[in-house]
DNA sequence: ATGATTGGTGCAAGCGATTGCGCAGGTCAG
DNA sequence: CTGACCTGCGCAATCGCTTGCACCAATCAT
């Protein structure tokens, strides 16, 4: 009797051997690995049984050609220059990745910044990706509208009002409103708030809160402790410095990027917080953890926030029905920086 | 005239479509993009000018299917618990991609504890990869001797003597050791060692490192004060507590995990660096940047080596020549920590 | 002028799955 | 007993690209 060559060696099977094997045809043993397709019980348990004892994998490019897809998503990841934001990215991802492990899906990574598209282009006109999370949202986003014309499923992490966008974001707009409204409950009189890259959803929501949490307090928003333009630490630092020459007491940070050289700067400068000024984050990052002062921050549960647009991009790929925009709550850590 | 369905749609093109269109065949559109097999000069121009003007991408599944290719790699990271280990792994990361997309390869990451393999199993056996880098490596490493018995091609970032395993690390060895003898030079007199994990190749590297620059300079290794087991905060509180109870002078931390609680615990009990004790770290993670005092450290540039890994590891798919072990060099950063 | 190269191209058989369709055999109602 | 219907399964086409082989025309040496 003739052996047919692959049997004997230790190579990788396919279907065709399996159906062999089991004296059935290939597309039985595809119907009982998807489990899609009518096939009889027995014969499902059967090769089910021989598969798991061969250690038998489905091999993943054929599977993608004839069933056109990939069953790959990529998330887009800027370059993380700065220490600051590397918690929120990688913890994000992980978090993406988490999601996709479970439903047999691969994470793959993609780093770019905002203005080189020739990365994205590339997974999509190869057709390596069924798709796309977004980790950061511009008001006007250039990836967006690509991946829009495109066609391909994609989820980001940020607010849009565009109904063709589905997103994911905490409640930045919520969270600032009501820290602010807290702050001034607690006898603080004056807020200032520092922030910058405005054309980020992100960081817009959470000024819009600020705005807000002060008018929901019957104040008005003041213009000169107001700054929206600080993409530079020299940046922070100048505004830290006009900031105290005016009567106020509180610092509203929208990120730990600027707490952080907030901090530093008070520090310096030996202004004690939180005795001559308080201080405020809209984000927290464990780095926070490593100041000499603890500070008062919005919570997020970034791990999560991955999760979330991961199960979005899923569903939306499997043709389920989610939701639009997903909004994940906050928590307020009132600390020392804060106090008294 | 009949035309032929498709023609007329936005979809995407294949590779018949073009042949059709310049009135060639399918292989010779196949081999103007691939450059191998033979073609003549002008029709390649025409098909490369073709496919460019349309932008037509071939179908990466369908090449894998036929190339056995997937044009893949996966990352394998473990779970990043603590923020101290964050930057290097996520660096690494960030430079194996850099690699990976100048060669049109994919990142493919998977996040696992040292200890489940069924990730990995699963992309071998789908064939979703080409190769794998392992971003940490144990002495007894369950995840190479897998990978070993795959006869798929991976790196690992590490060291090892196994002639069958390709790896890249920093001269962790030669780092400290050169780091305690510069140490000793400076008229310090007793270096303590605090270390753990040393199932990990890197920390067995940088232990012998420590252990030879003493002897090199004369000294004895004195195991009063070496710690090789310190995997908890506590337990790295508890040994530096033992330390002050000799006449130790100088501390030098395996890693920015342990240097980080080191220099809390000293500052708690208002011991003065470098005054009453100084400090040193086998590695420099940014974080250091933000402690009250500049630290001593060993700097590896941690992008680089995920850059290094990934070209041995296309090295290794392409055939190529490679070097097996790679090391990569370090600085030494004097900082105030060991001043005095 | 003729036979041996060589360069350029097309044919067709893969790669390893999925899936619409058809067929045989069994069940059931009339 | 017959026709309608359902179940379980196999056939063969398909997904889109690669590549060994065969073929033809042009080129070269003799």
């Amino acid at each position: 009797m003739e052996t047919y060559g692959k049997e004997s060696s230790k190579e990788n099977l396919t279907i065709h051997d399996v159906a062999k094997a089991l004296g059935v045809s290939a597309s039985t043993v595809s119907r009982a690995i998807s489990g899609k397709g009518r096939i009889g019980e027995k014969t499902r348990q059967r090769v089910l049984q021989y598969i798991d004892e061969k250690s038998f994998y489905p091999n993943a490019s054929a599977r993608s050609l004839a069933q056109s897809k990939t069953y790959n998503i990529a998330i887009i990841m800027p370059e993380v220059k700065d220490l600051v934001d590397m918690p929120f990215f990688h913890t994000c991802m992980h978090g993406a990745e988490e999601i996709a492990q479970v439903n047999d899906y691969d994470l793959l990574i993609v780093t770019t910044d905002g203005t080189n598209i020739k990365p994205l282009e590339r997974m999509v006109n190869n057709r390596k990706v069924d798709g796309m999370i977004l980790t950061r949202l511009y008001r006007e986003d250039a990836f967006v509208d690509y991946l829009k014309s495109t066609g391909i499923p994609f989820v980001a992490i940020g607010n849009s009002d565009d109904p063709d966008v589905y997103t994911v974001d905490h409640d930045n707009y919520g969270g600032c409103r009501e820290l602010v409204g807290l702050l001034l409950s607690k006898g603080i009189r004056r807020v200032a708030y520092l922030g910058g890259g405005m054309e980020q959803t992100v960081n817009i929501k959470r000024f819009e809160g600020y705005c807000d949490g002060l008018k929901e307090a019957g104040k008005q928003v003041d213009n000169s402790i107001v700054y929206t333009d600080l993409i530079s630490k020299v940046k922070v630092s100048k505004a830290v410095e006009e900031v105290l020459k005016t009567d106020t007491d509180c610092i509203l940070c929208q990120d730990d990027y600027i707490c952080d050289e907030v901090v530093h700067y008070l520090a310096d400068k030996g202004i004690d917080i939180p005795k001559k000024m308080k201080v405020a984050s809209c984000h927290h990052s464990k780095l926070l953890d490593n100041f000499p002062v603890t500070i008062t921050s919005l919570k997020f549960d970034t791990m999560e926030i991955g999760r979330r647009a991961c199960k979005t991009l899923l569903g939306i790929i499997n043709g389920e029905k989610v939701y639009k925009n997903t909004l994940l709550d906050y928590e307020i850590n009132l600390k020392e920086s804060t106090k008294g």
